[in-house]
RNA sequence: GCACCCGUAGCUCAGCUGGAUAGAGUGUUGGAUUCCGAUUCCAAAGGUCACAGGUUCGAAUCCUGUCGGGUGCGCCA
């Protein structure tokens, strides 16, 4: 299968073909060829493939890059998929691959379908994605959507890169705001029972969407909870509560299409005393991480109220943080790092090596601590990246979209989805380094125009399966199996076709390296370049109609253009289902 | 004060983990166009990759420092 990915293939050839050259023999073993690389040229006037391979050798082996390049040339030209080898430049070796070579390409890509560009990088190996884990006291706004859109895509591409992906929720449902949750529902089942609640108390949650929820417990207890103490009706609230958050984060995931494997549950970190948690602890401090004492003020400006305290801290500065964590408070209690720390401790005992946390930007504050963490915990055996989303500013017609949590007033996650389409907000959320903050307006995402990358893209695929329904048009009970459209690649030579060919071959290369980079983005990138080559292609069959797809008069023909038109939309599927939106058959 | 993220065309952004003359889109300018589904197509102009050093055959990319923008900084979750 080493014509899945022209890259890699070539890179091994390079290999072998460097092992029975005179001048490495005789060093056999000393000479690394890891920095070898294999890519695409910036220009494709130099060639379709190019490789560094005499400028990285030539030191190790005591001769110039040029001399080198020279002898490794001489021994490609003989590689029978190759056309063309040139030297250029400082050293760079220039490949210009045969169009026999292209049509095998593409032969593999109609047979493999949506798994052209599936890959084995991953081995198999568990790896963990955690994202959204947004507080269970209400809906899902805008602020959560970026880092659900870029969680799952990233756990999507790791999946088809062959990583053993779990989609992981943390739900945070033991802290003092579902204390804050539980209060506000008990109001709203007041109110259902007909009592006059006036305006919500400052502090509590004022939002009608826990109206429903006093309902339903109206329903359920009746008045009875009325003659309980709180500490009674608690408990009893505080799940009911949980319960019905979670009920309508889960539906709003679900309209962003983003489903998780698991949702983990802090409060059972908590339960049974706390035993989870305890045993993190002690962990920690059996491996020498855990001491009590105080922590000096920050610098700068210290805070008005500082007093020192003794606590039991994690010496995370030992594993690379800036300053020890807080494990146990003063008052005896645990802090919600704490319940982390168990929480990790409970993904490392499941087996995970790599784990992924996606998070907002305003919690990069807590990265260090956590890749602290992992390293005491695993002893430097797991990778633990998080990954931090840049914040959204909403705009309608080029104003910014102004929100205040305080008032409850915030835009849902649901009413952008409603308003704009799951898939314009999935691709827009990644149509964009993480790393980078984005704009995102109303109006733009709206618009069914090649301005609208995700319109493009899609436009791209409907486009494909057009042709298909014109060639059945032109021949009519025309049916084709992936075979037959392979059998006949040999009829494909002209070098715009050629050209849309050596950008589905880029496909592979781009998933490994998103993949391995964590960057999902470049998926998205690519498409939009896929689709831009496509729809080029395509106008150039306007001026010259000896390049259109379906070619009443030439059979043969026709089913080897539906071949490579059946590879362009079986990635441009295969991508837009990593990206977490349809690929449809036709636009309206 | 400290830590992290970001400074690339007028604007919005890519740049394949160190490669060749730094690329798209949009905007500007100049042409083409009754077209197999989109207000389309082609071309040109547009750059001190924030700045200064360093590492090496080679830096937008890696290291250090400076400037500028954003985020966060005990016992909140």
């Amino acid at each position: 299968m080493g014509l899945m990915n022209l890259f890699t293939d070539f890179e091994e050839r390079i290999k072998t073909l460097l092992s029975t050259l005179d001048i490495v023999r005789e060093k056999e073993g000393e000479v690394d060829l890891s920095r070898i690389n294999v890519e695409a040229p910036r220009d494709t006037a130099h060639g379709d493939v190019a490789t560094n391979a005499a400028m990285v050798l030539a030191k190790p082996l005591g001769t110039n890059p040029r001399a080198l390049a020279g002898l490794i040339a001489e021994a490609l030209g003989k590689d029978g998929d190759v056309s063309e080898v040139s030297v250029a430049g400082p050293g760079f070796i220039n490949i210009r691959l045969s169009v026999a070579y292209w049509q095998k390409v593409l032969k593999a890509a109609i047979l493999a379908g949506e798994d052209f560009g599936r890959s084995q990088a991953g081995g198999g190996k568990p790896i963990n994605v955690e994202y959204v884990s947004a507080n269970p006291t209400g809906p899902m706004h805008v602020g959560h959507c970026r880092g659900a859109v870029v969680g799952d895509t990233l756990a999507n591409l790791l999946a088809y890169a062959g990583w053993q992906v779990t989609k992981e929720y943390y739900i945070n449902d033991a802290g003092s705001q579902i204390e804050v949750l539980a209060r506000s529902v008990f109001l709203r089942y007041r109110e259902a029972l007909g009592e006059e609640i006036g305006d919500i108390p400052p502090g509590l949650y004022p939002g009608d969407y826990l109206k429903p929820v006093g309902v339903a417990l109206a329903d359920e207890f009746g008045q009875s909870l009325l003659s309980k103490t709180e500490a009674e009706w608690l408990p009893i609230v505080k799940n009911k509560a949980i319960d019905a958050m979670m009920a309508m984060i889960r539906e709003d995931l679900a309209a962003l299409n983003v489903h998780h494997d698991l949702f983990f549950s802090e409060r059972t970190l908590h339960a049974d005393g706390a035993g989870p948690i305890r045993n993190a602890i002690n962990d920690l401090t059996f491996k020498g991480h855990v001491y009590k004492g105080a922590l000096p003020p920050p610098k700068g400006q210290v805070p008005e109220d500082w007093e020192d305290r003794e606590q039991t801290l994690f010496r995370s500065t030992e594993v690379g943080d800036d300053i020890d964590r807080p494990l146990i408070k003063s008052d005896g209690s645990y802090t919600y790092f704490a319940a982390d720390v168990a929480y990790f401790k409970n993904k490392y005992d499941r087996g995970f090596e790599h784990m992924i946390y996606v998070l907002g930007a305003d919690h990069g504050g807590y990265v260090k601590r956590l890749e602290a963490l992992a390293r005491a915990v695993s002893g430097g055996t797991v990778t633990l990246t998080v990954l931090l989303t840049q914040l959204v500013k909403l705009f309608r017609d080029g104003e910014p979209v102004k929100m205040s949590k305080r008032s409850g007033d915030f835009v849902t996650l649901r009413e952008v989805v409603d308003e704009v389409g799951r898939d314009s907000v999935r691709f827009m959320m990644i149509y964009r380094k993480a790393s980078e903050p984005l704009d995102f307006d109303f109006a733009k995402v709206t618009e069914q125009s090649k301005d609208n990358p995700v319109f493009y893209v899609q436009y791209a695929h409907a486009r494909c399966r057009s042709v298909f329904r014109q060639a059945a048009e032109a021949f009519p009970g025309f049916s084709l199996s992936a075979d037959e459209m392979a059998a006949t690649v040999g009829a494909l030579d002209d070098p715009n076709e050629l050209q849309l060919i050596a950008k589905l071959a880029e496909y592979p290369r781009i998933i490994e390296a998103a993949a391995l980079a964590q960057e999902p983005h470049r998926v998205a990138f690519y498409l939009y370049d896929l689709a831009s080559a496509f729809h080029g292609h395509w106008n150039k069959g306007k001026d010259n109609t000896s390049l259109r797809f379906v070619n009443d008069k030439n059979r043969e023909l026709t089913i080897a253009r539906l071949g490579l038109v059946h590879a362009v939309a079986s990635v441009l599927k295969s991508g837009l289902s990593i990206t977490g939106t349809d690929a449809p058959d036709e636009m309206r």
